[in-house]
RNA sequence: GUCCCUGUAGUUCAGUGGAUAGAACAAGGGUUUCCUAAACCCUAGACAGAGGUUCGACUCCUCUCGGGGACACCA
């Protein structure tokens, strides 16, 4: 039970029950600006509500038990918290819970499925699809924390005409080269140049037309190299997941859902959800206004909401959904918007979510392959690396070399989810190289770096970190107890995080945390306080690093013991 | 033209209708006989504009201006 809310509820009740009201509720009570002011505070400018004489009141607030004081500004009731009460009840219970710290059951079980990380084959996975493979991991993790039952999923656009695009360039460009290791970043290369040489070439065109005809029968000599192609990128985004520690529960594939896809076009044909117009098939939502969706297009092929629709059903059927979630960039809200109603009109009753999140820019300008200004993932990591390796290197000339590796791997991974996650969702990320690679201030080396400094302390104090007690009474600093009051906010902060889909909230939280406790740091010595304050702190530590490791975890993020 | 997102320090971002608008980076100055200086401390600096609702507005509403995006055969 988070004890933050059980405080403001019992507060709230007992206001209630005095004024003999309902109106006063715990989401009403706020944090004063600075912690002199007190730990809570209750606006009570609602004469209806609370009358002009609000001393009976603090009277009240003032009896609860947990209460210590309580004073009026103004028309601000701030109450101070007993604090040997909540470093007693927060310590225990974040050593208590461990892992499970933080997390709640508002969630239900619901069985929630998250569809991300949508890139599609043939095409250079770049640092725009980063962001949305690290928003949507995260974004399952926090709603598993929230006590959803979570599916996270991936669906892959294999069978477009960037496909015979790309073929079509293979042939026309690389017929004699060598094919590199890496073939799916080559595949992508070819993509680029493929969709450069088009733009002018009619002839070219003509015969990416003839390619998609012939894929899409399934068979010749194009469906295998296809079907040998689709291979190389398959291979190349397990590799990214792999790396990026991203699990996905199924990957679904366009190819597969196409033919169902064109049946229920029919059916919804039948039923008059779509009809003919101007030699295609549409899907008419004039009149909600959503305007008009093409389904089929006049030469008869399909548009790729066709698969889609096939694929919601899929998912509905046999994961038995109450909920989908899509996590695309904002350019489809139209889109889906428009899918979400043809599913309705189907009669699908499962809650539909697309979450969006805008772009990756580079400082040269939007992220573009036509013209190379484009960062892909393997550059992205390898920069990142290779700049760890250094400065690791540099603070441990005694690591073993392998040593040095697993902890640059990790800050790699550390700091790409970090800065994809750190910022809303709907602000254009501005990717700059340089400043991910400087690892100072607001950067998952800082929240690292806090991480391995407590648990060099731990190794230096010969304990284990297996703390069962902590003597609140010992905690008396009032540094101490502002670290303390941070870690029982951390509850609010995934709930709230989980309901506004808010990764961004999480790694603000966990930031504002390790500066409070870096703070702490510089100013208490832990190690030589005397023994029985040495072990309270100690206490205190293991509480802030639980801590951490949890909004950690929720980012994807793993952690190193020194660094 | 219609719709969606967005405008906060030099820069990149925070800010459930609440009190004195917070950070980080960059700039300038300081802290290592002291648990990892990838750290800490100090200095300077901002709500695009105009109305409205409210006891109270960066936050909600309207308009203007600026940036991005989507709107029938690209996904």
């Amino acid at each position: 039970m988070n004890i933050l809310n059980k405080i403001k509820n019992d507060i709230a009740k007992s206001l209630n029950i005095a004024l003999n009201v309902k109106l006063v509720k715990a989401q009403d009570i706020v944090y004063p600006p600075n912690a002199e002011m007190g730990d809570l505070s209750l606006p009570c400018f609602d004469q209806q509500v609370f009358g002009d004489d609000l001393s009976k009141l603090t009277a009240i607030v003032n009896g609860l038990d947990f209460v210590k004081g309580v004073s009026l500004a103004g028309k601000f009731m701030n109450i101070s918290l007993d604090k040997e009460y909540i470093i007693k009840k927060i310590c225990s219970e974040i050593i208590k819970d461990k892992k499970k710290y933080g997390r709640n059951k508002s969630g239900k079980k619901k069985r929630t499925m998250i569809e991300f990380t949508n890139a599609n084959t043939h095409k250079q996975y770049h640092v725009g699809h980063v962001r949305n493979l690290c928003f949507g991991d995260s974004i399952t993790k926090i709603l598993n924390a929230n006590g959803y039952k979570t599916f996270p999923v991936s669906y892959i656009n294999d069978f477009g005409t960037h496909v015979a695009k790309t073929l079509w360039a293979l042939d026309e460009f690389y017929k004699d080269e060598e094919i590199p290791e890496n073939k799916g970043e080559f595949l992508g290369e070819v993509y680029a140049r493929a969709s450069k040489e088009l733009e002018e070439n009619k002839l070219g065109k003509q015969m990416v037309e003839g390619m998609m005809k012939k894929i899409e029968a399934r068979k010749g000599k194009e469906y295998e190299k296809w079907q040998e192609t689709r291979q190389w990128t398959i291979e190349q985004s397990e590799q990214i997941y792999r790396k990026m520690n991203v699990a996905l529960e199924h990957i679904f594939y366009e190819s597969e859902f196409i033919d169902e896809g064109r049946a229920i076009v029919n059916k919804l044909i039948k039923k008059r959800i779509l009809r003919e117009s101007q030699g295609a098939v549409i899907a008419d939502l004039e009149k909600y206004d959503l305007g008009v969706q093409v389904v089929l297009r006049s030469d008869g092929t399909a548009t790729y909401i066709v698969a889609d629709l096939a694929l919601a059903q899929a998912k509905f059927e046999k994961y038995k959904l109450d909920t989908s979630i899509y996590i695309t960039d904002n350019r489809q809200s139209l889109h889906f918007k428009q899918m979400f109603k043809i599913l309705e009109l189907i009669g699908y009753k499962q809650k539909l979510v697309h979450l969006t999140h805008d772009f990756v820019k580079l400082p040269g300008g939007m992220i573009a392959s036509r013209t190379g200004n484009i960062i892909t993932f393997e550059e992205l990591y390898q920069a990142l690396f290779e700049k760890i390796i250094t400065e690791t290197t540099k603070r441990h000339d005694d690591w073993e070399e392998e040593r040095i590796k697993v902890v640059a791997h990790i800050l790699s991974v550390a700091t790409i989810k970090f800065e994809m996650n750190k910022i809303g969702a709907d602000q254009v990320i501005t990717f700059d190289i340089k400043k991910a690679l400087s690892f100072q201030g607001y950067t998952a080396a800082y929240l690292l770096y806090t991480y391995a400094r407590i648990k060099s302390i731990f190794k230096k104090s010969g304990l284990k970190d297996d703390i069962k007690k902590i003597n609140s009474k010992l905690l008396r600093e009032a540094m101490e107890y502002r670290l303390i009051f941070k870690l029982a906010k951390y509850p609010e902060v995934v709930a709230r995080a989980g309901a506004e889909y808010k990764p961004s909230e999480i790694a603000r939280y966990l930031f504002e945390l390790a500066q409070n406790f870096n703070d702490y740091y510089h100013q208490i010595s832990v190690l030589k306080a005397e023994e029985e304050i040495k072990l309270a702190r100690l206490g205190l530590l293991l509480s802030v690093a639980q801590v951490l490791e949890n909004g950690f975890g929720l980012l994807g993020i793993e952690t190193v013991e020194e660094m």
